[in-house]
DNA sequence: CCGGTTCATGGTGGCGTGGCCATGCCGCCA
DNA sequence: TGGCGGCATGGCCACGCCACCATGAACCGG
């Protein structure tokens, strides 16, 4: 029985939830509000007041974020208080951050040239 | 004068060039093709066939992670060989692992409640 | 020069995404 | 208990994404 050499590193079904994940993250709304939660809870009007959008749009936002499992919830009363449930994302940050540095640096020496 | 005090670290403009970034990497096909030359460049033809998907549908996706500025590609004769042009992807994919690990576990956690 | 290979691009159709509005549910308080 | 504030959900519409097909440009080999 011949077992079938792996073309991939992961299967189609991995590359998929990793994507699942990308996607949620993939919105400046959502990613403003990561930020504003990263150093404490907000509640859901906090936050549509920062991102500057109707309430049902963040409320829709966080949902996602929520599915994808990268933040969580906590109802106290008639609030509902959003945190972040990982706490890496710091490192998220800093690879876009480079690739954006990366970006701009490209972009300059062309416009030098 | 009074310096109107910013409600959100950044600008949404920040935002949302960091969301071009994430959405050019939320999509199962490119992470696998980011896989795929993460240990050495290859040519389209070869990324084709791991994808599985049309020759055509392939070049858009290298494109779009072109545009991001997360590969870069390098012409040979009739063929086109795309390479990786940041380093530190692997920190992303760590947080996403971790992301996904932990829905993992809080699954498994309820289903055993 | 000619056929074949490799790759990029435009067109098109289906489907998902994201915005707002309206509405419903729930907890709080007078 | 009735009104109010906070939040989630469904409906709707516009737009964007992504698949394929067809085509064209560039290059190589004969």
């Amino acid at each position: 029985m011949v077992i079938a050499r792996r073309r991939t590193k992961y299967s189609k079904l991995q590359y998929q939830a990793r994507a699942r994940v990308a996607k949620a993250l993939a919105h400046p709304s959502r990613l403003l509000i990561l930020d504003a939660i990263a150093d404490g809870e907000k509640c859901v009007c906090e936050l549509t007041e920062l991102v500057g959008a109707d309430q049902s749009t963040v409320s829709k936002h966080l949902a996602i974020l929520k599915q994808a499992g990268i933040i969580d919830d906590r109802k106290e009363g008639s609030k509902t208080f959003y945190r972040p449930r990982i706490c890496c994302l710091q490192g998220l940050w800093e690879c876009i951050e480079s690739v954006l540095r990366e970006n701009l640096k490209a972009q300059q020496k062309a416009i030098g040239q």
